[in-house]
DNA sequence: GCCGGGCGTCAGGATCCCGTCAAGACCACC
DNA sequence: GGTGGTCTTGACGGGATCCTGACGCCCGGC
């Protein structure tokens, strides 16, 4: 189930958003002016943001610009002003979509499945767990085994960008552009060197990688389904015993 | 620099819209129809749609279930009807905003840039499933009876070129163009090669292929139904009772 | 029956790519 | 000014990938 966190002044539109946004399916937080919001977005952990401009402390786009930082979810900004200006401004501000009220049910919970269905998939966004180490994305916290282990900021950039998105192969020229900047595309060496420090703290066997996979040529890919040890791990385990 | 795929049959519209979109800095390819709009996108390669549902030949609604299996990138619906259904069913059909003509432009561009910003579909989103194998395209992903096949750079880019289009015969010229360059359309053998390494790893029989087809002297095919196995493949089922 | 074009297969060698290591540059903090 | 950590850069060996040519098969034309 999602979470949305709803922000109106209008106590009647967050009643009926309440009602009709719980009636499908999703666990509703409310929040009535701009503060409460941002204390509410950094509480709750939404999976969405349904926030309306006209707020009576802060001015809509402030809210945007106090959450894009460091929420990395969907925010459908809803407003009763229609001019194409707000609407760019709004959009361009880091919203990604603008309903004009009055609106239509209908469309307003077919425009959050949009906005959910690309928005990083799990609910648990922000941990991205396997069964060897675990990545605490919102507090850039890598634990191996329950143990913390310590990143440099590169190495953090680089791990977060590949464990955004799981089992996706993420290109080099992506990864490259991501962590060092567009200039240097063409430096693969920094990926190699990286990866290999990545996997050094860690995979099980940094020599046989099991999570942070290569795959030549192209780039490399987070898989949260460990691979198979490898056959040279023959560490006499009892179920080995072919051959 | 992005590339956009215009899709509308109003040749004053699209007129006035490769001029802006233009001027925006994007690149742009049109259509007027379709079945057009299908293969231009196959071949141009864009990295979002702009897509009238009012067409000629087919529904709206057709060309983007046509184009969400393997499409990865955004699909922004420019429609003349603003009805609440229209919307949802675009939305829930795959598309990614839907906007009422008539537009207001700068709107429409903010919109391409809200639909670009966030990039690439998420992976299992676009995926091509048949009986045997299963090829996502936004992860780069094939996997054959479940299990993660590992494609090289140039066997990746040959699947993808032909799976684009399912059913469609995809010519040597434009195959070899597409993944080795233009310099290298004479180049026959490299296709005979490469067709055999993913039909080895694809295919249940290589030697009897189901999926990736031949069409000798024009090019290849790729089928999402299968042929019916090969005779040959006597392995004492129960229906091949005769011989 | 003969012939030629197109296709599938195979294997070799050249090339590219990746992992690894180490040394130097740079920076912040003490 | 010293020190520790981090980032860059280069070089090297091993392995995967790509290109290339040769061969045999099938099928349609003559």
């Amino acid at each position: 189930m999602s979470r949305v966190l709803v922000v109106d002044d209008d106590p009647q539109l967050r009643r009926a958003l309440r009602i009709t946004l719980r009636a499908a399916g999703f666990d509703v937080v409310t929040a009535e002016d701009g503060r409460t919001a941002l204390a509410e977005a950094a509480a709750a952990h939404p999976d969405v943001v349904l926030l309306d401009l006209g707020l009576p402390d802060l001015d809509g786009t402030e809210v945007l610009a106090g959450l894009r930082p460091w929420f990395t979810g969907p925010v459908v900004v809803l407003s009763a002003r229609g001019d194409s200006s707000d609407k760019v401004g709004a959009l361009d501000a880091g919203a990604d979509d603008y309903v004009t009220k009055p609106f239509d049910m209908a469309e307003l919970l077919a425009r959050l499945r949009v906005a959910l269905r690309r928005g990083t998939a799990e609910p648990g966004q922000a941990r991205v767990v396997t069964d060897h180490f675990t990545v605490d994305l919102a507090a850039k916290q890598v634990t191996v085994d329950g143990v913390p282990v310590r990143l440099t900021p590169t190495e953090w950039a680089l791990l977060s960008e590949l464990v955004r998105s799981p089992g996706r192969l993420v290109g080099q020229r992506e990864l490259l552009q991501a962590v060092w900047g567009p200039a240097y595309e063409r430096e693969t060496n920094y990926l190699r060197v990286y990866l290999a420090q990545l996997r050094r703290k860690l995979e099980p066997d940094a020599a046989h990688p099991r999570y942070l996979l290569t795959e030549p040529g192209m780039g490399y890919r987070f898989s949260k389904d460990p691979l198979p040890p490898h056959p040279s791990q023959a560490q006499g385990g009892p179920l080995e015993g072919g051959r």
